[in-house]
DNA sequence: CATTGGCGCTCTGTTGCAGAGAGTGCTGAG
DNA sequence: CTCAGCACTCTCTGCAACAGAGCGCCAATG
């Protein structure tokens, strides 16, 4: 027994990758005379047995009973994908593909869009999580509706726009209303709605009273859209993870998993982790702390403005997923994303 | 044999009413005993077979197997729901409670909150259907953005707001965006996009050539805002099914169902059919001609504005679901939505 | 000493079978 | 018309037998 060290050989690797890549082929557990077989090495059942139970006190595969197969543990996944996995870049034509379906017309579509595309592509659950947006604006406009109903539309930094109707307890004329936004555009755009509050306060008395209850109302509706559009999850096409049997097998795991969907907050704080790491993530298994994505991975890549990170975006399938298409596809899918939102 | 004709004597009619409460409350096909225990009427379960095994004839109930109880047919359902059910109205509680979940800052959110609210409190799929919008603005709006890019805000007659970014060939000066703005909303609000077309057309020599650029592409932008705002279906609670093991049993029929969600348009037609109606509709399994919905009934009724109907909103669930409670539930709903969107 | 063929062991999945339980249809009596 | 009783049918469960798959171990081999 020498090879009870860390260092696996590399017979052991490759005969572990080839029982890996079987497994998620056929989802069938592996024996020994499969492996004989498919491995590329001449070696009987009998030698293959032997690599297999070393492999197996190492914690990287397990049987689910005694006469069956292995299957990879959480462990063997890990291993597998960090060092024992070839990815094969994608296609120019399915980038292209993928880049056509992305919907550049606004953020919000962008974000959506992604998060589809990457579902129907690798036929599990998309997630995006939509960027944090900084709460200050570009330009602000007021456009009256009724005697006292007003249209505050906003363009926040990132160049999105945000409408809100607000009541005022006062008529304004639409001259008060012009001057009131060029006010608010000439002195305080590209601050937040924090500074812009502590700096009106302070000049309050120069304001006429009228005009500073249309600012604050302005204000609060400032803060409500800029609080409502906060980081959230979309997520789509969680249907797809019906047809894995994997999860379908067990109705229950399955529904605890789209409970988890609903539940954004403990999802948001997952990819959230993820967004602080460079390239793409892989999370196997339970490794994220959240039992209902027990036979689940999670596959993401952050994805940037201006070379700032605002999000992630990402898969979760099956952990026994085709990782070597499932990663090419998030990587350029959070670089297009990317670039796609830096243009604007 | 004196009944074989269409009219059930009162007995039948209440022991098939028991019968399909029964076995909506249990999910297990209801036998003789359990028949003539539950029905108030002092009858043993031999005379009890009897008038099943009428009703069996008449193919208002049948059995799984010979020796099970039986369970309602959907011509069972159908005369259930249409003669014998006894719906209960709402608490005022409830009402209130629903009208509390109604999210009424915009005619998008009020529609999602719709089809949120109803799924969550009936626990299956809530479905609404997106008024179709007339295509006339009661208000436009240009703001510069940048140099050669404008934000077109346009306030639908219904008071909704859309946002459309439209790149200009000339770099426009804010007086003459002013003046464009002005002049399509004293002349033409409340017009058609396409009435505006063949007007502006007849008047085209009267335009400066600058300013009729800047109108056609504010039309384009506008027909597109409007043409993809066009009717569509919003989902909520799809996940809500997978809990019915009424469905779940049968791993493909769910699977089918799903798929029939993301192709919205077969959805939409059948939704679309229920708005000819006037009050609360129920589609008991295959009626509506769509296999998927095999074992599922659609309760839907629709909503209106300023007494026009516009849209339609419904529930989504098993077959066997507790009609006396959704029904109230859904026309509340669809009223509660008619008075939130009339009211704006 | 790594490799290999062989043998016994274990576990699963399928099949056949018997018995219990549930519910029906029918019949004859009140 | 109602009802008790009886035979019949169908499902479900548990049990036993059996084939198949795969492993571990051991002894033989180059």
């Amino acid at each position: 027994m020498a090879n009870e060290t860390h260092a696996l050989n590399e017979r052991a690797q490759l005969l572990l990758k080839t029982l890996v890549e079987r497994y998620i082929a056929d989802g069938q557990p592996v024996g020994s005379r499969a492996l004989s077989k498919f491995s590329g090495l001449d070696l009987s059942p009998a030698s293959i047995r032997n690599v297999m139970a070393d492999l197996e006190d190492m914690g990287l595969i397990a049987s689910p009973h005694t006469s069956a197969g292995r299957i990879p543990t959480p462990r063997g996944y890990r291993f597998f994908v960090d060092t024992l996995l070839t990815i094969k870049p994608l296609d120019r034509v399915e980038i292209n593909q993928l880049e056509g379906q992305l919907q550049v017309e606004s953020t919000q579509k962008l974000v959506a869009s992604a998060s589809q595309v990457l579902s129907e592509i690798t036929r599990f659950a998309g997630v995006v999580v939509t960027p944090r947006r900084s709460a200050g604006f570009r330009h602000i406009e007021f456009l009256r509706l009724a005697e006292k109903r007003l249209l505050l539309i906003l363009v926040t930094a990132e160049g999105d726009v945000q409408n809100r109707i607000i009541q005022t307890e006062k008529a304004y004329t639409p001259s008060e209303l012009i001057e009131a936004a060029n006010m608010l555009n000439q002195n305080y755009a590209g601050c937040t709605f924090e500074e812009i509050r502590r700096r009106i306060q302070s000049e309050l008395k120069q304001l006429r009273e009228d005009m500073s209850q249309l600012m604050t109302a302005a204000l609060a509706a400032g803060d409500q859209a800029v609080s409502e559009s906060a980081e959230d999850v979309v997520i789509s096409g969680g249907m797809n993870l019906l047809g894995i049997n994997d999860l379908s097998s067990n109705m229950t795991k399955l529904r605890d998993l789209f409970n988890l969907f609903e539940h954004r907050a403990t999802l948001l704080q997952l990819l959230d982790v993820s967004s602080r790491a460079q390239g793409v993530q892989i999370f196997i298994g339970g490794e994220a702390g959240l039992t209902p994505l027990d036979e689940c991975s999670v596959v993401t890549a952050p994805y940037e403005v201006d070379g700032k990170i605002v999000g992630t975006v990402g898969v979760i399938g099956p952990t026994r997923m085709a990782y070597e298409r499932v990663i090419p596809i998030v990587d350029i899918t959070a670089k297009l994303l990317s670039s796609a939102l830096t243009q604007r």
